[in-house]
DNA sequence: TCATTATTGTAACGATTGGTACAAAAATAG
DNA sequence: CTATTTTTGTACCAATCGTTACAATAATGA
């Protein structure tokens, strides 16, 4: 009873994808309805009949890309290995997402944030959202590695972890205009030395 | 015989100190002429005669803030006191400028180049500009630091530079979205210690 | 005074914006 | 088959976009 109509031709997850793109190298104001459809191959009709409004669209490719990113970011910051590894980790990955592909896409929640979250409230509230879960994930393993004597340091685990989540920020930033790949290993090198080194 | 014709109702610098708050404000993309001439007072005749496009007016903007900006930042790290003071000053302003007015706008080059410096080079090349300048201050403080025994750490100026670097500007990105005090002061605090402290 | 020159405000320009109306198309239920 | 329901593509909407045209205005130089 709830097979009738006509079947979409096209899978939800897929267009988000490929609109999260959009987004992504242009922006929310920076991109037009036209080019949501161009690149996902749909149709004003499907779009708005699928999604409701650019706006709702945007929404659902936020959250969407947060999902994904906590996860892959957990994954890296909860990995059985030495503290130290997985903090290089993290920051490898980041890395290789800033300069891997030639897009200079950067982070599309920092970039969705600096261009909407002082006047848009659904934005600050999923970066927020993101920033704190990231934030806690990282004082554990500040935590963990003071416990273990992994660093001995007379920092809370919590400025350690602030200390880090912002040199993180200020990477990705940084990497996107500068695409400069000796700062990037500078800002790795000094920061993993800061927390650990002599 | 430079004189002539009907003399300018308003002053140059003016108009673009406050197109300046309007970008900084709304974006490039987000803000419109009409904005703009709403809150310059110009006319689109005076504001087209004097800047020739809303792209132009932007670019003057960038350049504008930046040289102020990087005046203000070098009178800060430069300032004749003990290295620990000036930076520790150097992030007391930036802290000021994130929280003390209620705009949350942020530093307007980071939001420039967040928003365009992937697509648009003029805005890529201000912030490079911007971004060497700062961190040859930074190195500068390093040094000093390094060879008076303020910071005792067996890292190059360049490291700690770029670790300095680069939680700056998290910080600022940070701020504006979070708004976060106690955060901002945790920031501080880690990245203070990380290159002063035990 | 009067020609010249630059600035001003206003009225438009075509293009594009996000969004809607609606009929044709394609499926299911009976 | 027919009736129903949903999706699809297209044509279109008013509003706004950045920009231009131009006549009125206000100064200078001779």
């Amino acid at each position: 009873m709830n097979n009738r109509g006509r079947p979409r031709e096209f899978d939800y997850s897929s267009i988000v994808d490929v609109a999260m793109k959009t987004f992504w190298i242009r922006g929310y104001e920076g991109c037009s309805t036209q080019d949501l459809c161009s690149d996902t191959g749909l149709g004003k009709g499907s779009l708005y009949n699928t999604f409701g409004s650019k706006y709702e669209l945007y929404k659902q490719v936020l959250e969407r890309y947060h999902e994904m990113g906590i996860r892959e970011q957990k994954k890296l910051l909860d990995a059985p290995i030495p503290v130290k590894e997985r903090l290089s980790h993290f920051l490898g990955w980041a890395l290789k997402e800033d300069f891997e592909n030639m897009d200079q896409k950067g982070c599309l929640l920092i970039n969705a944030s600096v261009e909407r979250a002082n006047h848009d409230s659904m934005v600050q509230e999923i970066f927020s959202r993101h920033v704190e879960l990231l934030k806690r994930a990282i004082e554990k393993v500040m935590e963990e590695g003071l416990q273990t004597g992994e660093i001995s340091k007379n920092q809370s685990a919590e400025e350690l972890a602030s200390l880090f989540l912002s040199s993180y920020y200020g990477f990705r930033v940084l990497n996107v205009s500068m695409q400069n790949r000796i700062l990037a290993e500078q800002v790795i090198k000094g920061t993993m030395e800061c927390i650990f080194g002599a």
